[in-house]
DNA sequence: GCGGCGCGATACCGCAACGGTATGACGCGA
DNA sequence: TCGCGTCATACCGTTGCGGTATCGCGCCGC
């Protein structure tokens, strides 16, 4: 199967329509009709089911869609990875994503130890709206990440533990909230006049409702101070709230694991070195051996 | 890049002679060498560097095989998968592989009563070689699988961890050595008319050395009743000894973690519901949850 | 020093496959 | 029953892929 076959798949697939699908991979609609046609008879199984309103997947269409996806941006990942490693002109380079302003006196800590490693390379850092960190480590925008459990999602990706912590709610100081010892998440949720920012999905678009749009945690501090918004997140915060902010604890709220994933193929050097100092830094010892495969047993 | 670049890359690179690699897919040279020079001008970068002698990688080159391979495996994966979800004819089916032999009495315990769940669909098992289970996971031939760590590669799965065990080793009841309590792993390897067996790799050849050359654990047990081989386990694997054999201890072996593991992108319900039961029998509770993906929360 | 050898690159050709335009088949609602 | 929206089919031009023949170029041996 080849990579084009897979993106007209998916495009028809997501669209339901392959008129619609044709127009945004920029083609004609017959063309692609007979690709699909093709693949079926390649792959030996009908992918869709034809109707007079457009077309719906089959169960086997629904396993190649959810695998088709992930083979895909793993070939977009060696392509871009590879691009990468030359783009630095001979000198290699690691590109590091994060959330805005998450985690960041960790991270300030984790660079600059790094930078003093004998065999450091550049160290590009990206940050990011949340929960983008996951899809750009996917397809290889970026070579490791820091995540935060259980916000993101890290299946399929190797990581070593940083840290473990609480959250609280950071509030407008002169709101009577603030005046309260701790909430509880249904609580903290539901201040009628102190909506939850809204954060960007993957195609920069935002979910419908009350609270404002915003891309990283500075724009939210300042909101909050005005008294237009309050947010819930983990204590390590807390370095960022100056004056006219108050900070509440929330008792029932998930406890938030920081994280630094990289992608299991990617042993770069760069990578190992960031894991490295990141594991001696914050580390337990590493609960999934990484580097175990190529050892070869008698088995059980 | 399509995925026929990637196979010609790869095998170009693995042969470090165009000449070659064009013979093992079946093809002439020049319009491998067009395909290879084709493929540096899209990517923007050399690959290799020619010399009268061959192709050999360049540092961008050494990250496209890396990444190529695990990506192609991933294309095969999914077109190998979609391929099996119809082959069973509407009825849904699952993969599951093991060492043959290995934890056997955990896995006659867990498809039973994956068996007696409301919702089970067929399970095939296919028993291999050591070592032989996480390629299977990756390139789709396998849809879960029965690992031991640190003996198997599990970067890139997710994974439950149901055992955790000490090793022994197996030797003829009538040999002096099983009259000692306990050993350490370098006396067990080298007791001189004793010789490890030697296990097949990936491609079916056997590496060089003293040992006999074996497919599965119950060829060794035999071997080693008749005097010819020992063999280092672990514990678990004393329910197959029968008369004729010895166990001693080994003191200072690597404990054996038994995990299920399964590639990440595959929730298929029959999947979702061995590892289920699975964790139901004998897991701790999660380590790396895996539905956490879809979840969104305001970030650190 | 020169010819032969082994390597990858280039030139040229034929064909398969891809994409575009025009049109058909079919179900559904007005 | 007509019109519309959907996907499929027919036909055509072009692209690009693979095959054969040949070149260019280091290297080694005589």
């Amino acid at each position: 199967m080849e990579t084009r076959e897979l993106r007209y798949f998916i495009a028809v697939a997501e669209e339901s329509h392959v008129g619609r699908a044709a127009q945004r991979l920029g083609m004609a609609q017959p063309p692609l009709s007979r690709a699909i046609a093709r693949l079926e008879r390649r792959i030996g199984a009908h992918l869709f089911i034809r109707s007079p309103r457009g077309m719906t997947l089959t169960s086997a269409g629904q396993t190649l869609l959810r695998e088709g996806r992930a083979a895909l941006a793993a070939v977009e990942a060696a392509e871009r990875r590879t691009r990468r490693t030359i783009a630095a002109a001979g000198r290699a380079s690691v590109v590091l994503t994060a959330k805005a302003g998450a985690s960041s006196e960790l991270m300030a800590e984790l660079l600059d130890a790094y930078a003093a490693e004998p065999d450091a390379v550049d160290v590009e850092v990206v940050l990011s709206p949340p929960g983008h960190q996951g899809p750009m480590l996917r397809d290889g925008r970026a070579d490791v990440a820091i995540l935060h459990q259980p916000f993101d999602d890290i299946s399929g990706f190797d990581v070593d533990r940083l840290n473990v912590e609480g959250q609280v709610l950071i509030l407008p100081a002169d709101h009577p909230v603030s005046r309260v010892t701790s909430l509880t998440v249904a609580e903290a949720t539901s201040i009628p006049d102190l909506p939850l920012p809204r954060w960007p999905r993957l195609d920069g678009t935002y979910p419908d409702g009350p609270g404002p749009e915003l891309r990283d945690l500075t724009q939210v501090l300042q909101l909050v101070r005005l008294g237009r918004a309050a947010i819930v997140m983990p204590e390590s915060a807390r370095v960022n709230v100056r004056d006219g902010l108050a900070v509440v604890p929330v008792s029932d709220a998930a406890r938030v694991t920081t994280v630094i994933a990289w992608p299991p193929q990617s042993v770069s050097s760069g990578v190992a070195g960031l894991v490295r100092t990141a594991s001696r830094l914050y580390g337990a010892p590493h609960d999934r051996p990484t580097a175990a495969g190529t050892e070869r047993g008698p088995g059980t």
